[in-house]
DNA sequence: TCCAATGGTTGCATCATTAAACCAGATTGC
DNA sequence: GCAATCTGGTTTAATGATGCAACCATTGGA
C-alpha cells in the first residue's frame, strides 16, 4: 500500500472515521464487542483471523480509545477488551451497515440473523434521521456547511 | 492482503456490506458520487487516489450494482458513474460514520463542515433507531433473532 | 515436574496499493 | 486533415499490509 493513504488529516470527518474504523477487521472486533466478547482467544475463534493480524488490530483500536484492556475479570490473571463510550458509539454504523444489506443485499436469505428489539423480539425500524425540528430527512434533504469557527455548538445529543 | 479474505459467503450482514465497501476509498468515491461527481477524472481530483486504483474501485463498484455507467450527458461521448438506488442507500452508513466522528473525535475542530438539513439550514439530530412501536432503542435494547427461514419478512420500510 | 491452553510474536510468501510512466480515443487549433 | 492536448484509462515496478504457520512465554492443572 505504500502508505495506505491516512485520513488522520484529512478535514472530511467520514473519511477520519474510516481511518480509524475503516478495515475489514475493526468493524467486525467491536461487532463482536458488542456482543459481549472480550477475549483475544474468544475473537480469534469467532472472527477466523490470523492472531498477528488481531494483536495489531486489537492494540490500534486500544490506542485510538475504541477499547481498553481491562486487567482480568474472570479469575484468569490474563487480559481483556473492552468497549469504551466511543466504541459503543459505533453502534449506529453496525446497524446502518446491516441495514443496508438487509435491503440491497442480493442473496437476503443469506442473511442469517435479523435485528430485533430485546422487549418485544420485533424487527427495528430502519434508523432514521430527522432535523431538528422532527422532519424525516432523506440524502436529498441535506446539506453541508463550513463549520462554524470558534463555537463549538452542539456535542452530542445522546 | 494475501486475498483480502472476502466476506461475501458469510452469513453476518455486517460482513457482507464491509465486503462491497470495505475498503477506504469506496465509501469516499460513493459520498463524493451523493454530492454530485459524476466524472472519472472529477473522482481523481477531489480524492487524490491513483487513477488505477479508481478504475478498479469504480468497476468493482458498477459490478455491484452501486454505480452504474451512463453513455454521456454534457454531450462529450465520455462515461459517468451514477449511483443506483442501492448506492443511494449507502447514505445512512455516511451519516453514522460522519457523526461518529463529529461526537468522538479527538480534534473536532479540524473537521470542516457540518450536516445540515438543507429546507432550515439547521444541524440535523443524530440517527435514531426505534423499535416498530416506536421506542428509542440502544445498543442494550437490541438482541440478534436466527432469520425466520422461508419467508422473507419486511424489506425496507423506507 | 511435565503437559496443555492462552496469548501472543516472528518470518516469510503473496497480494493489494501506490505513484509514475505510458497509451488510445476524442476534441481542439490551425 | 494533422498535430497538440485533454480525458480516461492501462501497465509497470516498488512498497508494505496481510495471512499463514511456526515458535515462544506465561498460566494453570495433574
Amino acid at each position: 500500500m505504500v502508505k495506505r493513504t491516512s485520513f488522520e488529516h484529512d478535514d472530511c470527518p467520514i473519511a477520519r472515521s474510516l481511518d480509524a474504523l475503516g478495515d475489514w477487521w475493526s468493524m467486525l472486533i467491536i461487532r463482536e464487542a458488542l456482543f459481549g466478547v472480550r477475549r483475544f482467544g474468544e475473537f480469534q475463534k469467532k472472527l477466523g483471523l490470523a492472531k498477528n493480524i488481531l494483536t495489531v488490530r486489537l492494540r490500534a483500536l486500544v490506542d485510538q480509545g475504541i477499547l481498553k484492556t481491562a486487567p482480568a475479570s474472570d479469575g484468569s490473571a490474563y487480559q481483556e477488551y473492552l468497549l469504551t463510550p466511543k466504541g459503543r458509539g459505533v453502534f449506529p454504523i453496525l446497524v446502518a451497515l446491516r441495514q443496508w444489506s438487509e435491503e440491497f443485499d442480493e442473496r437476503p436469505e443469506e442473511i442469517a440473523t435479523i435485528l430485533v428489539d430485546k422487549e418485544k423480539g420485533r424487527p427495528v425500524r430502519k434508523l432514521e434521521l430527522h432535523s431538528q425540528d422532527g422532519r424525516l430527512l432523506g440524502a436529498e434533504d441535506i446539506a453541508l456547511k463550513p463549520r462554524p469557527a470558534g463555537k463549538q455548538g452542539k456535542r452530542a445529543t445522546a
